[in-house]
RNA sequence: GGCGCAUUCGUCUAGCCUGGUCUAGGACGCCGCCCUCUCAAGGCGGUAACAGGGGUUCAAAUCCCCUAUGCGCUACCA
């Protein structure tokens, strides 16, 4: 699809979650572009909490969305939190404002009492849908006398407010869709306010953004037909709509949308699981965006930089943990060693003095692609007790060629250096290899050795780390503990 | 059912607006090779797509129409 937008200059944009569940990963891809448009523009984004459903609503839900934002880089300029001209940012601290607007329609005849009640409107609908008949609201109350409203009204019936759609064709500007037309008697006459006097989602949302001042409306897809009912209320109220961007669903591997079904759904998941927070932003933000060239790395402010809604793809877009994984990867390479054994602390259980652990945590750190891989690498062979061999390195070991000669060559050299650092231990790797070559030998021969000895293990961590860890005398007495246990063993 | 949106390798996408340079490019995955003390990582190579059908045109992935499929909306949910 082609989307050539132009730049979007000062874009007053929104994020508007609602607190029923932890920070969903789409969710945090519609907060991702918002925040995109927003800083890419010189603009602003707002923080909005629609907190309506008090059913389903919590404070934790809130803390975690939050967090969850800060967490991947996201801040926001106005918000419950930080304040703003333009407050209050909780929806259900704004629920006093929507009934003037809903008045104001009422009294311009745009609006209108609706006395139905849901099971009448139920009843009315399967009749319709019996006989094979679009149901859309019959406006049996828009029709009715003043005499039938009178009685109504001195019955007491609760009564719900209903936009009165015009006629025509309503136009939705889409930075992505272009011109989406629709018609409007593809709509029926929606409730804006429940018969409790609760404004619905359609007028509290085109209110707020109204009096908040949004420029541009970044949502998902499913938003794009609710959309038409916006623009007819913002017209009726006298506002100019706004630019809508309507990004396409995330949706799982099976092309459903993504769901608990598919597994971890919720940012904080992926905290959990060892992800980092600039590799999930990367990994979101090319979900449907390219930069128009090959690149594929980003930082959040890299992609402030390169980002353009014209690089946005309004097709589908699958979650695939397996891009996100190597994104990760990619992320993790990027940290000093140090960086790294900060984060992965959390996910370890082992406990090592500072400095060891940052060599244990470069030795392995190849090998994984979450933090939370650390648990899975052999870690363990760092507080094995010397001399102590499985039953397989030890049949390793027994089979080796010139093994004793080996061993001693290994001991020999260990006991020559003193010192411990990096540039030791490699050349120390570099003289085994050398030497083995003046005897003929194969590398293998002493090096294979050499790792069965110091660790007792056959996998592990490069011989140059393990010379690190224990340093250099340090591997020569694992490898005289080795050779006792050999002794011991032929005895 | 009605309406809307979408449709390039399995997945994310480049290309589409401004038709020819596309025997369709990149990335993930997968497969193979190399490297190698182990496991990896890394390097190199391979696999694989314009949903289908009609037009328009000298020429279509690119423009138009139809069909199919997927998704969404169609609530006194948000």
């Amino acid at each position: 699809m082609i989307n050539r937008g132009g730049d979007i200059q000062n874009a007053r944009v929104r994020f508007a979650p609602s607190p029923t569940g932890r920070l969903h990963l789409g969710s945090a891809r519609t907060a991702l572009f918002n925040w995109l448009v927003a800083r890419g523009s010189g603009g602003a984004i707002i923080l909005r909490l629609e907190d309506t459903d008090k059913e389903r609503s919590s404070e934790e839900f809130e803390r975690d969305i939050m967090e969850s934002l800060r967490w991947i880089g996201l801040d926001w300029d106005e918000g419950p939190d930080v304040g703003g001209g333009y407050g209050p940012y909780r929806q259900s601290e704004r629920m006093g404002i929507y009934p003037e607007y809903a008045a104001r329609l009422l009294e311009e005849g745009r609006a209108y009492r609706c006395y139905c009640t849901p099971e009448e409107l139920k009843e009315r609908k399967n009749a319709a849908v019996g006989e094979g008949r679009a149901w859309r609201y019959d406006r049996k109350c828009l029709g009715l006398t003043e005499e039938e409203r009178a009685l109504l009204e001195a019955q007491g019936r609760p009564y719900a407010v209903r936009f009165r759609v015009p006629e025509g064709e309503v136009t939705v500007n889409d930075v992505l869709r272009g011109e989406v037309k629709v018609d409007a008697s593809e709509i029926d006459d929606f409730i804006i306010m429940r018969s409790d006097g609760r404004a619905s989602f359609h007028l509290a949302v085109v209110v707020d953004d109204i009096t908040m001042e949004v420029t541009h409306v970044i949502r998902g897809d499913d938003h794009l037909t609710n959309a038409v009912r916006h623009v007819l209320l913002f017209t009726a109220l006298g506002a100019e709509p706004p630019m809508f961007l309507h990004h396409s669903l995330l949706m799982g591997i099976d092309g459903t949308k993504l769901s608990k079904r598919h597994g971890a759904t919720s940012v904080s998941d992926y905290r959990d699981m060892g992800y980092l927070p600039q590799a999930l932003v990367n990994y979101l933000a090319l979900l449907s965006w390219s930069p128009g060239n090959d690149r594929e790395i980003f930082t959040p402010g890299e992609l402030v930089e390169e980002f353009s809604v014209g690089g946005v793809s309004a097709g589908k877009a699958i979650f695939d943990l397996d891009k996100l994984n190597w994104l990760n990867r990619q992320h993790m390479k990027a940290l000093s060693d140090s960086e790294l054994t900060d984060l992965v602390i959390d996910h370890l259980d082992q406990s090592f003095p500072r400095q060891k652990l940052e060599i244990a945590v470069a030795s392995v750190r190849n090998g994984m692609e979450t933090l939370a891989d650390i648990e899975k690498q052999p870690l363990d062979i760092y507080v094995q007790p010397a001399g102590k061999l499985s039953e397989k390195s030890l049949k390793e070991l027994e089979k080796s060629p010139d093994l004793k000669e080996a061993l001693g060559l290994l001991v020999s050299t260990f006991r020559k250096y003193p010192s411990n650092d990096m540039a030791t231990a490699e050349g120390i790797v570099v003289e085994l290899r050398q030497e083995a070559k003046e005897r003929g030998w194969k590398a293998k021969t002493v090096l294979w050795p050499f790792r069965l000895a110091v660790t007792g293990q056959t996998v592990g961590p490069d011989l140059t780390y393990l010379i690190m860890f224990w340093g250099p005398g340090g591997c020569a007495d694992r490898v005289e503990a080795t050779m006792r246990t050999l002794e011991e063993r032929d005895e």
